[in-house]
DNA sequence: TAGGGCTATCTCAAAAAAAGATAGTAGCGA
DNA sequence: TCGCTACTATCTTTTTTTGAGATAGCCCTA
């Protein structure tokens, strides 16, 4: 069974013509009639009456049902991928935790204006996760920190974060080699890149195995920190939105450990969706407005 | 986009290869190739990532969900009228009341066992009304009183019934054409060929113009017939089921206006679904076994 | 009864699909 | 690192299908 032969079938049974349907799909009278012979031999059973007026049999009728329901199906799937500047369907995106809180929002704000007809998933997870994911196809793309080893996909720098050390107490120069390893770090979950970084850290001080408490939020992070539980690394834009809730201080770090790049992973353009291809265009066009800004911190 | 091309997509989509779906669908690599290609062309999209193992892309897992949805439609479509043994779908039939109270039931139960997996969907109604539906396509099959005059119809003689006069009180011969005059006849609403008879009952009588009430249903009509209302024409094994409930009493009439047959009526053979074709067997196997009934009674 | 509008059928040319053959490539193990 | 294997892409040929035109037959209407 052809597409086309339902679609001139259904063009017969809403006008009641042959030659009416072959215009209305372009074509001519005869090819109307070998594709509705061709339907009902296939079916075993006639689908039209051809006395005087044309109309479908019950049988006829029958079919149409389940022709509308394959034909719309078609036509939505086909919209998915050639909707004419509006996309349409879903998008997945992973993101990092402090990168869905700081960063995306004004993003997706831009871009559902620019495309309201599209779902906006957020996975929200630690580097490593969300690598997986981009991996297995649960996501679209992902924004994660560092560049993606993996070859045969789509980067771009997205964000530059500067990580900087976060405390209960005020503080003027980093916590001695003895602070840092009787205190204990808070973290995201294992995977998480900036994790890397607090291990990095502790280890140019020298510090081996500091305890490290696994957090899945940034709130209750921020929030046990602030009751001295310990030391957390974020980057300097989280720790600034949320500072005035919580008491806690900063402190600078090492260049080389503070700076992060958080980049825009997705497989290659060619298999873009025009939801993921209009986000990519949200996502540049934001990029550039914003990167003064961010050179300029 | 061909049905052919998402079947094989969805096929390289599940085994994850080229030459496995080609085995899968009967056909050569080259073609699952050609065919991949074309619809990716088709779509700007690439679908399937050919890195070492081939993987739905991001787009192409979106495709897979619309092409389930249109290869499912596509496959019950087609089991509508293919299915092999087992008829699936909906079976609309319109009948008379009488009919559907006194001779459908034990048909429906049998065809119901044969085909469990059919929807079944009686419409009542008088006999023009019916006509109506089956000319318009609402129902697949009816059941009418008397020969339907339009052509390109199968006719079945179904059942033959014998009306009898109903009315209140002992009748041992026909009431006088005074009695008839002034009592009031009870009939379905216009429509009901059992209405003709009763008109052309009064009409053999001389007389023209009696009273007549229209109802809806069979026990409201008794019911009244039993209350003194007036008379009325049924058939005489439908009275016979409801006697023992109503104080009513009968009268033979003449053969000439007595009998009537009821004849299933379908469009052509040619354009009954698997569902309609089943029923009329069950129907005739019915009608086999109770034929030495109906002509010995 | 003639004419207009409709569908079925036939035919031919063009297009498309199927199948086979071959070349190129990635992965795997020695 | 070198084949070996299994896979996909491409090219070619053959076969099938499709599209469009021409024509014949049918039904309805005037």
């Amino acid at each position: 069974m052809q597409l086309k032969s339902l679609r001139l079938f259904m063009a017969v049974a809403e006008t009641g013509s042959f030659v009416a349907a072959a215009n209305q799909l372009h074509t001519v009278q005869s090819n109307v009639t070998a594709h509705i012979k061709k339907l009902e031999e296939e079916l075993g059973v006639q689908l039209l009456q051809r006395a005087g007026r044309v109309r479908p049999t019950s049988a006829g009728l029958a079919l149409v049902e389940y022709a509308e329901r394959i034909l719309t199906a078609h036509d939505e799937a086909v919209s998915l991928f050639k909707g004419q500047e509006k996309a349409c369907g879903r998008l997945r995106i992973g993101a990092m935790e402090t990168t869905t809180a700081l960063r995306l929002p004004p993003i997706l704000a831009a871009y559902h204006a620019a495309q309201p007809d599209v779902d906006i998933q957020i996975k929200t997870g630690p580097t490593a996760e969300l690598v997986e994911l981009l991996l297995n196809g649960q996501v679209d793309c992902v924004f994660v920190a560092g560049r993606l080893e993996h070859g045969r996909y789509h980067l771009l720098k997205a964000f530059s974060e500067r990580l900087i050390l976060v405390g209960s107490t005020p503080m003027t120069k980093m916590p001695s080699s003895q602070a840092l390893l009787t205190s204990a770090f808070l973290a995201f979950r294992q995977g998480c890149s900036y994790r890397q970084r607090i291990e990095l850290l502790l280890a140019s001080y020298g510090v081996n195995a500091g305890r490290i408490f696994e957090f899945g939020s940034l709130d209750a992070m921020l929030g046990c920190v602030a009751a001295g539980m310990g030391y957390t690394v974020l980057p300097r834009g989280t720790v600034e939105a949320h500072q005035h809730r919580f008491g806690i201080h900063t402190l600078e770090l090492p260049t080389s450990i503070a700076n992060v790049d958080t980049y825009f992973v997705a497989p290659e353009p060619e298999s873009w969706t025009p939801a993921l291809a209009s986000f990519a265009d949200t996502l540049r066009d934001a990029l550039v407005v914003d990167e003064p800004q961010l050179t300029a911190s």
